[in-house]
Order: C-alpha cells, then structure tokens, then sequence
DNA sequence: TTCTCTACTGTGAACGCTCACAGATCCCGC
DNA sequence: GCGGGATCTGTGAGCGTTCACAGTAGAGAA
C-alpha cells in the first residue's frame, strides 16, 4: 500500500520520535509506547487489556489514561499468534440452492448472529460454501484455527461438513435440531413440533375437522417435526390422519401455491389448512382465492414463522412465531460456552401461537 | 486429526522441551516442519507460498509434497503480523433501520460479494454499526487494520462513517452513488438514471401520456436519480412534469400502496405509473386492484430491481433489471485494486428492460 | 526478628511467519 | 580467464503480543 517503507524510520526515531514525525503516516503504536508513556512494563500494560487483574489501581489508571492518550489500539493478530484463538466467528452456510439465502427468517438470524457477537467484540466471518470443493477448502480454513467457533446453518440431513467440523475439535453450534447426525452437536431450534400443535389445535378449536397441511421439505427438521406434531394432534384428536390431506412443500410460494391446489383437487371438502411456512400460505392464499374459496370463511389457514410476509398477507396470516431474537442469542451463548471449554448442549426454544384474520 | 505421525519432532524437540507431549493434541505442523520434511529452509517454503519465484521446480515440487504429507496450513495470523495486512475485508452496513437488512436486493450483494472474496480466499466480515456508538467503536476497529478494505452499503446521504474511513486511509468501495460526500469515494452503481429514462420512454411508447411516478426516499441516490430520469424523459417528450404525478414512497410494499393511493387521490386520470422499486410496485399494484383498475388496460405499471417481487406479483412486472452479480463483483475488483495501491474509481454498469406483463 | 503469603511488577522467551541481505551457482559476453 | 547479471537458497532479525517466571514489597503470623 502506500507507506510499507516506514520502518526504516522507527530504529533510531523511536528513542526520540516525540518530534521526528516527518511528512508520512505515523508508526502505529504498540503496548510498548502506552508502556512507556505511562512509566509502566509491558506486562503491567498486557494485564489491564485482558482484565486488570494483579494490577494495582494506580498502575491501571496510568495505562487507561496512556492508551487514549496514545489511541493506541490493540494488535489482534500479534495476540492470535501467541494465544491461538482469533477472536472470530463464521457464519457458515451449507447450501447448494440460492433459495435459502433469500428466506427472511436467514435474514433475522445472520443479524441476530452478528449483533450478539458485536457485543462481544466478536467480528462473524460470513462463509457460504455451496460446492464439495468450497466446503473441503472450508473445512481447512475453519480446522485451521483461523476462527474460534462456527455458527452452521444447513437445513438438510447428514451435512458432512458438521460432522467434520466437530470431529476436528472446533466449538459448532448448530441452527434447528440436526438430523441423522452421529456426533453430539449443539444446537439451538424452535420448538417446531409443539408449534405445529398449537396451530393445529386452534384450527380444530375453531371447529374444523378437515386439515390438511402443505409440508417443508421431509429432509429438514422443520419438515419433518412439523408435520410429526400435526399428526400427534390429529391423532389425539380422534380425527384420521389421511395421506390426502398431506402434500409437501418447499419453503417458496410457489411451492405452496402447487402443493394446495393439490390438495384441493384430491380433497377439496377441506376446510382448513396448515401450512409449514408463511412464505407457503402466501401462495396456498393466492391458490384459495383462485379456487373461489373464502379465507377464513371456507377454508382457515395458519402459517409457520412469524414472518414479514405474515403481516402482508390479505388476510393477515394467523401463525407460529419463532423467537428469532432469541435462537440467534442463544447460539452465540451456546458457543461462548463452548470456546469457554464447556460441553456441548441444546437449547429448545418455546413457539408462540400469532392469532391473525386467516384462521 | 490426521493421522500424519510427523515423527521429526523428535528432532528437535528432543533438544529442546520434548518429553511434554503425552497424547494429547498434536503441535499443528509450522512453515519449519515443512522446511525440514522437504529438505529446504523456510525462507523457499515462504517463497513457494507466495507465489513460487525465484525458487526452482525441484524445491517447489518438494515443498508441495512436504504441505501435503504434513498437512500444513498457513497461519494468517503470523503472517498478518508482519505483513500487516489481515487478508480479509468488510462488509459494512451504516443503516439505522433494520428494513434495509430485509431488501432482497441486499441479500444478492452479500452473497455476491462473499463468493467473489472467496474466489480470493478472503473471508468476508460482516458489520452491522447502526448507532453512532457502534460506529464509532466499527471505524476504530476498522482503522486499526483489522481489515484490509471495507466495502460499504449506506444508503442515506452524507454518511460519516464512509468520510472517516477514506481520511483514515484505508480502502473503501461504496455500493450506489455516494451523496453529498466532500472525499472521493471509490464506487459502484447501477445507472439509476438510464434505467429510469429506459423505463418511462418504454410506457410513452406504448401510447401513455399521464405518467405517473413512485419515487425512493429522496436522501437516497436511487430515490433522486430515478426520479431525474423521468423527468428528462417526459422533458424531452414534451409533457409537463406537473408535480401531482409525483408520490414519494420508501422502497417498502406498504409505502408503495400508500403513495398510489395518494396519486390516484390527486390524478385520477393517471395511465402509467412508474415505481422506483418492485417491492413498491407490488403495493402498487395492490392499490390499482383495489381500486378497481386494471394493469396493464387501465394503468401500466413499471418497476424497478426484476427482484423476486416482479416474478411473483400478478400480472408479473415490466422492470429494471440490476446488474447485481456484475456490481458484486466490480466492488471487489475495485476494492482488490484498492488495496493492490490503485488509486480510487468509480464504475456504473448499465441497467436493462426487462418487459413482462405489467407494461 | 523471620518466615510465609498475597498483591503486584518487570523481563526474557516464545508464537509462526516474512523480509532484507548475503552467499552460492549458473550462464553469458568479452 | 574475468566481470556481471540473473536465478536460487539459507539465515538472522524482527512483527506486537502473551506467558511463565523471577522478583519486590507489605502484611500478618510465628
């Protein structure tokens, strides 16, 4: 970059540099200057930046006072080198298909993600590895040591690259419950089941007797706990849990919008309709509409997830909302915990039944 | 790990603190177990890392074999050290509102501009800094090299954060046309004003006269440019640019509507609508249903963006096609070129009509 | 007094890499 | 034969921090 060569300045200039400041940018400072502008060791100074302890107040005053002084700034990689952590976070997305990244509920929690982390002063590297080649050189990276934790958002069953990650010892904590994994993994997930049983329930105590429900994708945990707890209702219910009253999605609304006319051609005596997720009963809206039906009126449908696209709906969609704020939150704390040396864990978050005008 | 028996510490770790490894985690192989294992001195496994010139092919096919029977990986953060330099940029965000972090267009300039970054093995951090305290806490952050560029997503006018880091001196690419800045400011942008006029000169050719306009929010670049645009073209068309035609809106669906809404209030005659968005276009669209006109028969309707939006809306939009995948990587490029010591620039890409149902 | 314990401080030695420099070797033209 | 450039290689000397350890001082106990 520009001035590489200063170097050459700082070998007798830093004796005496209080006025040798020439033309160029100065010299950074080191812990070494806050040291010696406030009449302290190195050591004295390391101690206050990483927590004061064994520091008399005196002392810790002078370097606190020397450092804004100075505006010295601490050298991360110098530390790295020597404690072997980084000091950083990856957001790691395992996903071939573009789709994913355009689910609002990513959104919220790469936010999330990164804002519990800001509080920690944890920069999250954003990693997105689609291919086998992306994830091998991944896994390298991340084996490395060049981050401290990972945060794995992958929705699909059996990712290799968990497995990996966690065989080769760094802190993961994974995004929904992992499916047909071997290993012990962290994870934080709504309670997806239990939502899928709130919303069914409803719908029954509104008087239905006929739901259907359009799916996610089987091969997601989302999928598949989602229409185990409709089945659990039905069953309790008394009332038949009939494969035509099934049809699978996946997450779009497009997909929602064909899995519902499915449904409607095979049992089109049905009167209400759960679907997996809100971006889904947009589409099954649309398909209701175009079918003549009234919502809620003939048929009543409940969403999954609390999304804008809940609000957007006409009629605004009644769903399950899952605490975003809070999984992102509890994924950070889950892997602090882990760096800190703690075991693995999972966390289930309680989802909430959002009564709207759909249902 | 891998079961590399790199047996040659015994070398020198016999003479220096051998007896302490019991079974423990193994010492991850350094740039000197690889010098040993391949015959040469760390200096040629330096060179070879760094591009491999001024070492002979024998050495560097013996340095490659030694990386890969150890399983050497770089440590970034020795090198970072010395180099100074992290091999890692920013992704920044300076927004107040949390709305922005839900605009698709957003999602497709990250994802964009992590796997460009990625295509140079440069990690991407994300940064979130919507508070002046955060911000502060960001640039100084930023300022002190953790980073080697930041490429910036800012939509308002006069942004300060972009200021300091320019005056800071370290290299800064800016998403969209920068406003009210006083320092250069490296950037990439669509050309707003092009796909504005290419729009509003598509509706006069399809025989409209009263053409109407949602613009963006006037502190942003998109917002005044667009609106620049159609005023030239109904300019050069020889119509009045009365302002009635004219509703501000704020790239959300709901603005949209509201600001249609307003426009048919005012000019109940309007027969085309320009929207500066397809997200607005969507609620445009909603509010012309509503009241009771037909698009395209009563009103043509042009968006802006061919995101998501314009595929799902009925009828599917007429639109402005965003060259996202070209900007993602043209930031980059001027961001690599930046710090490779070039000097700032600015690159606006141009915009396509795309022509669907809507107009 | 003397000994021990605790609170605090300073000092070399790393951490793993790159960089500048000094040698070494080869090839070319004279 | 020689000088001189290009190519290749090895060797200290750091980069800025933390860590282990040695040391000092003061308080309390013996």
């Amino acid at each position: 970059m520009s001035v590489t060569s200063n170097n050459a300045a700082s070998d007798k200039a830093a004796s005496d540099k209080a006025a040798g400041k020439g033309p160029g940018r100065r010299r950074r400072p080191t812990i070494h200057d806050v040291a010696r502008e406030a009449g302290v060791s190195r050591g004295t100074v390391s101690r206050v930046l990483n927590g004061g302890h064994y520091v008399s107040p005196a002392a810790a005053d002078a370097v606190n006072a020397a450092i804004r002084k100075t505006g010295y700034v601490l050298n991360r990689h110098a530390r790295s080198l020597i404690t072997g952590r980084s000091g950083s976070a990856a957001f790691l997305l395992t996903e071939p298909q573009e789709k994913f990244f355009e689910d609002p509920n990513f959104n919220v929690l790469l936010r999330g993600c990164t804002q519990a982390l800001a509080a920690h002063d944890i920069p999250l590297l954003l990693m997105i590895a689609g291919s086998h080649e992306e994830q091998r050189r991944l896994v390298r990276y991340v084996s490395a040591g060049h981050v401290d934790g990972v945060l794995l958002v992958s929705s699909h069953t059996g990712d290799p690259v968990a497995e990996r990650l966690v065989t080769s010892g760094i802190p993961v904590v994974m995004c929904g419950k992992p499916m047909g994994h071997t290993t012990r993994l962290a994870h934080v997930a709504a309670d997806d089941r239990d939502g899928a049983r709130q919303m069914v329930r409803h719908l029954l105590a509104t008087g239905r007797r006929r739901v259907a429900t359009v799916t996610g994708p089987l091969d997601t945990p989302g999928g598949v706990e989602r229409l185990a707890g409709y089945r659990e209702v039905l069953a309790e219910a008394g009332l038949p849990a009939d494969e035509t009253l099934i049809a699978a999605g996946d997450y779009s609304r497009a997909g929602g919008a064909a899995a519902t006319a499915e449904l409607l051609a095979g049992r089109p005596d049905l009167d209400a309709l759960f679907v997996a997720s809100d971006l889904m009963a947009q589409g099954a809206l649309a398909e209701l509409a175009r079918s003549g039906r009234g919502v809620p009126a003939d048929v009543a449908v409940g969403g999954f997830d609390d999304s804008a696209a809940a609000l957007d709906s006409r009629p605004q969609l009644t769903t399950i909302r899952q605490p975003w704020d809070r999984i992102s939150a509890e994924m950070v704390r889950l892997l602090l915990d882990q760096v800190g040396g703690a075991d693995t864990s999972a966390v289930i978050l309680p989802t909430d039944l959002v009564v709207r005008d759909s249902a």
